[in-house]
DNA sequence: TGTACATCAGTGAACGCGCGTTCACTGATGTAC
DNA sequence: TGTACATCAGTGAACGCGCGTTCACTGATGTAC
């Protein structure tokens, strides 16, 4: 048994962090397997022995965002102490609508970076994107607050699962589309605008307390 | 004088009809020049007599979609008849939330099928972009009811021109964002609870009454 | 403890292909006579 | 009305390059003796 057993995971698992980095930061076609392996430090023709083809790195690497130790940058101050569901939840909204993550391409979450690309891929690819999709609409579902539109119309307001469910969606599609749109846009200012837009009323939907009256 | 004087220009229009719809298709990077060319019943080697680069088509691409005519698919309902602006702005709401639009990847709105390639694209492409946005804000800003969460945090909900503006850009963010994620999506039921999820809450922050109790 | 060996992770040259871009040429068209 | 011509929109072959993928080889490592 030449070399240590999980010898080889390690080094798979170099290349799945350092092509998580690139596609985030050119996407799938921009970027080359030489730029992956050389990221990693290794050269081309290794590649193969470790993924049958770029395509199913691709989808390996969007999952492997879920399994990766937390971004230095914008993830770090949102994971780095334990806390209970309802303040993760409120801290993880805080992180994801931050200047910090807009900035921070090759850390940040693929479903921002990557989200057209995976729109055109392949089967494998949507299904990890589904997966994250999964994972932060269930942290916003258990934590939300009243559902002001709701009690506005007159409902009562009352708990209601696929309601939540529903609610939940809508939050990460506003910290989604946020994103997307303040990373499209050429003026900072724009950029800046459409963040807090989005962060301001991605709070209200959850039905917790502005943090001040703006 | 050989040709019309307009003649070049119809040829472009054409090249540039055709790089819209393809390059929504698949992007900047997977598209060819001879396939955009082909695209509009030409051949590769007279691209370069109407622009000056593939980046350059890109953001005209981009800004085309402004001025080209309506799609028959998504579109044509919400702009064949004329109507004022409140009830336009409801009707291209619902039109951008449908799943005609999810399903037309040729003739959708590049602020859905291109988002994450011009974050990684010239000044151009995002100039273009941001245009776009202006534009579908406008249409939203002008026409918005009251703001129930300004309501139930106890505000009076005076019409105020900054607070609509950042409110509008909040529901773009949750159209942009609710069609990018039904689109990575591979699940079609996922796509359609997201979008529901989406159409729901936009229709709810721009405070106009929900078309029906759910 | 030390040495020879078998294994296999990683190397790098090579292949075939398609792309963006260039350029000398063609041929359709409006004009001048 | 008809013909020769000048123009220039469009053609298609060619160039250089980089990519995804393959493969025969190298050399570092754990094991057997």
């Amino acid at each position: 048994m030449p070399y240590a057993p999980d010898h080889k995971a390690e080094t798979r698992t170099r290349i799945l962090d350092s092509a998580r980095r690139l596609f985030n930061r050119r996407g799938l076609t921009e970027i080359s397997i030489d730029e992956i392996m050389a990221g990693a430090g290794l050269t081309r023709g290794g590649f193969y022995s470790h993924f049958n083809s770029k395509e199913e790195l691709y989808a390996e690497a969007i999952l492997h965002f879920v399994h990766c130790r937390p971004s230095p940058g914008w993830q770090q101050h949102a994971f780095e102490t334990p806390m209970d569901g309802s303040r993760l939840a409120r801290v993880v909204l805080d992180a994801y609508l931050s200047r910090a993550h807009a900035e921070d391409v090759d850390g940040s979450c693929p479903m921002i970076g990557l989200a057209t690309d995976v729109a055109r891929g392949s089967g494998a690819a949507k299904a990890a994107y589904r997966q994250i999709l999964a994972m932060m609409t269930g942290i916003f579902a258990e934590t939300l607050g009243p559902d002001a539109f709701a009690l506005a119309n007159g409902h009562n307001g009352a708990p209601d699962d696929a309601s939540d469910h529903q609610r939940a969606l809508a939050v990460v599609a506003m910290c989604v589309g946020g994103m997307v749109l303040a990373r499209a846009v050429d003026d900072a200012a724009t950029a800046d605008t459409v963040r807090a837009a989005a962060h301001r009323y991605a709070v209200a939907l959850a039905g917790w307390a502005q943090p001040e009256v703006a």
